[in-house]
DNA sequence: CTGTTAGCGCGTTCAG
DNA sequence: CTGAACGCGCTAACAG
């Protein structure tokens, strides 16, 4: 392995200073064109690389970005990932990933690692577990900015991109109710996580919009699983009045409902019509077509991102903690489409 | 925001030097047990992070490793990245993702990124579009130590982590002449990407094996989309002599090949067997769920990360390249399920 | 077991 | 427009 050519290296090669030739390099206005012609030059044929390290500890800033999400498995996280990565990269960010996988002691961890690297900002995704958000406010303590993107907490005063959660329930039912059905199901997941809990008040809301009262026995207190899902389908056929349509809180959940439904000979979107939340991948692909809510996912890691450079580059006290909400997009599939409407 | 704490900081507060300090944080064996845990009190207390671009710049190493990838969109990558990041945390690695997005410049640009930030490894899935791979002997020139994953290249003289794609292919065929299909088509892929080719070979080599001639006009000549897989289906379907079973390269164009089918009321596995390969998050749950081959995505990357790993500890001339081979797993569902096997 | 000294490579003063 | 000098925070080498 060859040493690794420096500003040195250049410098001694054209009889200058480092001092000028990293002002070359940089595009430094005091300097002569012909001179940042040559160090050009030199820095390619020298096959030179600036030296990120000794630079980011010179001037304080990485152009590394900290990006802490729950798990990189699911669709979901992969694709803001995705987003996040490739506007980051395409600004001359670096991307630095850990993944807490639901662990509050590892969400911790990984704020304890962005800080020890020195990252420029942190982008956060709350794990299941962390009930004590502490650790971001540690992060802020540190000078590091932090967004949190679709797993937030609103009591923290740290700016968030999430989706309209509460809009998105609405619409999921709404388009039920225009589709003809009459008693509506859902199955809901844990409360505490913000997102699930909004939801359910949408489901609720468009019942209310709509003149349809609220039945408690319509509401299964279930979870992002195909096993609730599936648990969920079986409690609402077992009811003296079973619901004509189910809306689940999530893809997977609403998977669980449409295998239990094929399992009973229960047709759909005919006897029963069925809505997901996500736009999970396999959405897609099962039989029949799983109708769901678009949750934009690469449009939020490029939102994130823009929000963190945007406090970055004004690093003074402008640090208004903004929330950017963005619209859920209803993806009408075969499991809902019962009637051809116009 | 407050001053950043150094070591110089506890240094002072305890009447030691800053070398001192860092010894003991290191768990240097020349320093007294009684100076580390005062060493470490002070630091908890003070709420001190080590620079790690500091450190980084006098050690000479970063503990980031570089990942580069076509895409984090597609489950198989994500999945892969799933694996190194959880590993490479748990070593105290830090990883940078760069996404090629399939193109041959912005691969080279994920290098330099990675060259420039001094990280220690590159961890790296050729793009489509790549011909010319000299930029990964750069990074190698550059003093950083390569492994390639997935997509590979033989001819470069760098270590590699794949799946045995001939033998996936193979086990796919057996699994369905076992099943007692006659006639069993090929969908394959490009055959310039070398896991598409071994595929096509492994398939050709169970059908000899079992003394069924190979017949070419069995063979189409796709791609890995679902458009791809209705065409092949359509295409076989028109045959004189039609298949009773269809082995598709991977796992989408295998989709495409029952929704033809479905649209046509041939049943699955009755009619016709239906097998891919890749075990995509879908598959499992489409209808009928399909066959496939399992790539041990999150093996890879963690076999990736430790061959990296070992050639950094051992940075001497040792870095023989080493081919890592997994072995693909058969995963058998529905489509291909006729007969109960023992 | 601990202190002293020096320098990793760069960017930023302040001179000239 | 360019040069000289310094220091970011840490760790390795050498003393003692």
């Amino acid at each position: 392995m060859k040493r690794r050519i420096t500003l040195q290296d250049i410098a001694l090669d054209l009889n200058l200073t480092p001092a000028t030739v990293s002002r070359a390099l940089n595009n430094h206005p005091e300097i002569s064109d012909k001179t940042k012609r040559m160090v050009e030059e030199t820095a390619i044929r020298l096959d030179y690389n600036r030296n990120k390290i000794a630079s980011s500890l010179r001037s304080g800033k990485t152009h590394v970005i900290g990006v802490l999400i729950p798990t990189a498995e699911p669709a979901f996280f992969g694709s803001v990932v995705h987003g996040i990565t490739n506007i980051a990269n395409s600004n001359g960010y670096d991307v630095i990933i850990y993944q807490s996988n639901e662990s509050h002691e590892y969400e911790i961890k990984g704020i304890k690692a962005f800080i020890s690297a020195r990252v420029d900002g942190i982008l956060a995704s709350i794990s299941k577990d962390t009930v004590d958000c502490s650790h971001f406010l540690h992060a802020k303590r540190n000078g590091i900015p932090v967004v949190l993107f679709d797993r937030v907490n609103n009591d923290l005063d740290i700016p968030s991109v999430t989706v309209d959660d509460y809009q998105g329930g609405f619409l999921a039912t709404e388009h039920l109710i225009e589709q003809g059905y009459k008693r509506i199901a859902h199955v809901s997941g844990p409360q505490h996580i913000k997102a699930f809990y909004d939801r359910l008040k949408g489901y609720m809301g468009a019942l209310q919009a709509n003149g349809i009262k609220y039945d408690p026995a319509l509401v299964f207190a279930g979870d992002i699983s195909i096993e609730a899902g599936k648990c969920a389908a079986e409690n609402f056929l077992a009811l003296p009045a079973p619901p004509d349509a189910i809306f689940a809180v999530e893809d997977f959940a609403a998977l669980g409902v449409i295998k239990k439904l094929k399992e009973r000979g229960i047709r759909m979107p005919k006897d029963m019509g069925v809505f997901g939340f996500c736009n999970d991948l396999f959405s897609e692909h099962i039989t029949p077509g799983l109708s769901t809510i678009d949750q934009q996912t690469i449009l939020m890691g490029q939102e994130s991102f823009k929000m963190i450079l945007n406090i970055i580059d004004n690093d003074d006290a402008s640090y208004q903690p903004a929330k950017v909400v963005l619209n859920p997009v209803p993806v009408i599939r075969e499991s809902s489409l019962r009637a051809a409407k116009v």
